[in-house]
DNA sequence: CAGTGAGCGAGCTTCCGCTTGACTT
């Protein structure tokens, strides 16, 4: 027998079926040795020796493991063919104590493709396994160097990393740049033209032969002046310009784009749309949903060929390959149908999953298909020193949007020629204004992170549920990520005492060394230690440097109820709050209110509901005169109380309904 | 994932990345 090790169930199901009876496949389910969770478990004295342990979760797994390998004539590792994958198959290696594993990687899942890969095993690579322990090392010592200071320094329990305090960084910034925003009015000019009885739209566009500036324009007096002048001129046709423009499939789906457009199209969270993916997964509906690549099979080109064909026609087919931009570490395909030609129609999924399989399906189908083709037109009108441009656009072909619809105008024009004369019907001014960079939804800082190589497919989710369990960010009434005050000082603290590391660009470089490691060019020791000797250096002066009470304390007029000597405002972890200045002799602490709701306690009468927080750091609305009155509720009141019952209403959702829960009104 | 909590400073917290499961002393 021979015993074959890949990392997910699922993988090792699919892959049994095509090797023969004389195979075992196993699974590790993820990485079996880590770094201990309750210490630092580097030597930074003994250049940076790990020291790794099994996790008890995987205890049984790899009991289970050596007990099969113990039986086994031959161990072959058939983990991911990235460094994560690698380093899978090294910890398997040494946690089994196995003495000459062969190693096999296969880019696809196809009878073919894998008995290829066991014909040909190799060696573990170890430049690829140490290039992850450097990244392990770096992330630990970062992360577990960081946090300390920021218990000390601001308040327990926060956290530091790599990739979350860049993060929450690139939010605050936001936040930043919307504060500093100033709006700007602008006005545009539209006109209504007529052309044998049909009327159309036109947009003042140069004045003198020159391009009118978006905020050339700046107020309502200025725009009815040109009105004034634009009324009584005689209009022609200056030019016609007509050409065919076309609009190109996207590539197939990878779990950042897949999030994204899960939270576009539906406002699902990261969270939610995996576990959904996870589940069509598992039931052989989509290959894999943790990748970053656009790779697609011969197979599934085939297929969505054929597919294409007989239900389109030939005309609607075309071969497309797509390459990722940037660096990706390529294991797997990208997200696709597992059988193309299960149409969603009939595929029996339901709701959640019949809308993920869905766009699934359509993105990858569409990929495959021919661009849409569009008449487009567009004719100036000239008139004094002014110019007005119209511009509409036809589908002539619909191509890949037969499969893939999306919202595009179409609008037509008049046949018109160069010098025809118009009248002009009707001007309108229309007053504007800039708009400031909009806060970060789920979908646009997930984009954002992976555009500058910040996190992984199976990370993105993660990190955007701790920066809001940390509370360092939170959700606004659109959904959309807001700093909170301690997300703030946080960040700030960061910012100005430990740039290289809340850097932007820190990952990439950090990826660029992880590649001479891969390489062999370089040492994984000498990678953490470039980045360790200074950080260390720096991080002992910043103990020093920064004081705590700088940053969270505040002083007040008011008094301590207990024993009368002042109450100074503090900053914690779940926001501002006053304490007693005598702590610890006294321990009179006083919530801010400032998350008291206008909402009087149904049940005592005398509180008022606030926001409050579970230890979990789930949000909930209870009375602020707890524990006297321990009246609360999971969705926020609105005020209002139920037409039927009388009890409060609650927001749940966009919906609004009775928090009674024998009671089954409703609103909107 | 089906029930909610009073301490935040004073003590065991924290990283990133791979993968699903849930008795263990």
């Amino acid at each position: 027998m021979k015993l074959v090790i890949v990392e997910s169930p699922t993988k090792s199901k699919t892959i049994e079926k095509f090797l023969g009876k004389e195979y075992k496949v196993l699974s590790s389910f993820g990485h079996i040795r880590d770094l201990p969770k309750s210490s630092l478990g580097v030597d930074l004295e003994k250049d940076f020796q790990p020291k790794y342990v099994i996790p008890s979760k995987s205890r049984k797994v790899i009991s289970e493991l050596k007990k099969e390998s113990k039986k086994a004539g031959e161990i072959i590792l058939a983990t991911d063919e990235d460094r994560e994958g690698e380093a899978i198959a090294w910890h398997l290696s040494e946690a089994l104590k196995i003495e000459n594993p062969k190693r096999v990687v296969f880019h696809e899942i196809t009878k073919q493709a894998i008995e290829d890969a066991f014909r040909t095993p190799r060696e573990l690579d170890m430049n690829l396994v140490n290039a992850q322990q450097a990244r392990r090392i770096l992330d630990r010592i970062v992360g577990y160097k960081l946090s300390p200071f920021l218990w000390k320094k601001v308040a327990k329990g926060l956290s530091a990393g790599r990739v979350q305090s860049v993060a929450v960084r690139l939010i605050v910034e936001r936040e930043r740049e919307r504060e500093k925003f100033q709006k700007e009015e602008y006005w545009t000019i539209k006109a209504t033209f007529l052309k044998d009885n049909k009327e159309f739209e036109s947009f003042l566009s140069k004045k003198n032969g020159k391009s009118l500036e978006k905020l050339e324009i700046k107020s309502k007096e200025q725009a009815e002046k040109i009105k004034k002048e634009l009324e009584f001129l005689p209009y022609k046709v200056s030019s016609v310009e007509k050409k065919e423009s076309v609009k190109n499939p996207f590539p197939p789906f990878t779990t950042s784009s897949l999030q994204q457009e899960a939270w576009n199209k539906f406002r699902y969270p990261a969270k939610m749309t995996m576990k959904i993916a996870q589940d069509l997964y598992e039931k052989g509906f989509i290959t894999y949903h943790r990748t970053d690549s656009v790779n697609l099979s011969d197979f599934s080109l085939n297929s969505a060929k054929k597919f294409i064909t007989e239900a389109f026609g030939k005309n609607y087919h075309s071969f497309r390959k797509y390459k990722a931009k940037g660096k990706t570490q390529e294991a797997h395909e990208a997200i696709r149908p597992a059988y193309p030609e299960k149409r969603p129609e009939d595929s029996g999924l339901e709701k959640q999953h019949f809308k993920i399989y869905d766009i699934i399906w359509r993105k990858f189908m569409s990929s495959q298909m021919s661009q849409a083709i569009f008449d487009s037109v567009a004719i100036d009108i000239s008139g004094g020193e002014y110019e007005f441009r119209s511009t509409g656009q036809t589908l002539k072909f619909d191509g890949f949007l037969k499969v893939y619809p999306m919202k595009f105008e179409e609008t037509e024009l008049p046949d018109l020629k160069r010098e025809d004369p118009l009248n002009i019907q009707d001007i309108l001014p229309e007053q504007h204004f800039t708009q400031p960079p909009p806060r970060y939804t789920e979908a646009s800082i997930i984009k954002q992170l992976e555009e500058n190589g910040i996190g992984r497919p199976s990370t993105y989710a993660p990190i955007i549920s701790t920066i809001q369990a940390r509370n360092y960010i939170e959700k606004d009434e659109n959904r959309r990520f807001k700093p909170t005050e301690i997300g703030i000082v946080v960040n700030d603290i960061l910012v100005e005492h430990f740039p290289v590391v809340v850097d932007i660009k820190f990952t990439a470089k950090m990826e660029n060394e992880l590649d001479e490691v891969a390489e062999g060019k370089d040492t994984w020791e000498k990678t953490c230690r470039d980045f360790y000797e200074p950080f260390k250096k720096n991080l002992e002066e910043k103990y020093e440097e920064v004081e705590k009470k700088d940053i969270t304390d505040k002083p007040t007029d008011k008094i301590c109820p207990k024993c009368g000597s002042p109450l100074i405002e503090k900053l914690g972890r779940y926001g501002r709050f006053y304490a007693c200045s005598k702590f610890p002799e006294c321990k009179y602490t006083e919530s801010l209110k400032k998350d008291a709701l206008d909402v009087p306690c149904p049940k005592c009468g005398k509180g008022k509901l606030a926001g409050k927080r579970t230890k979990k750091g789930k949000i909930f609305y209870g009375c602020n005169r707890f524990p006297e009155c321990d009246f609360a509720l999971w969705d926020k009141p609105t005020g209002e109380k139920c037409e039927k019952c009388g009890s409060l209403l609650v927001q749940k959702g966009k919906q609004i309904k009775c928090s009674n829960k024998d009671c089954d009104f409703k609103k909107k």
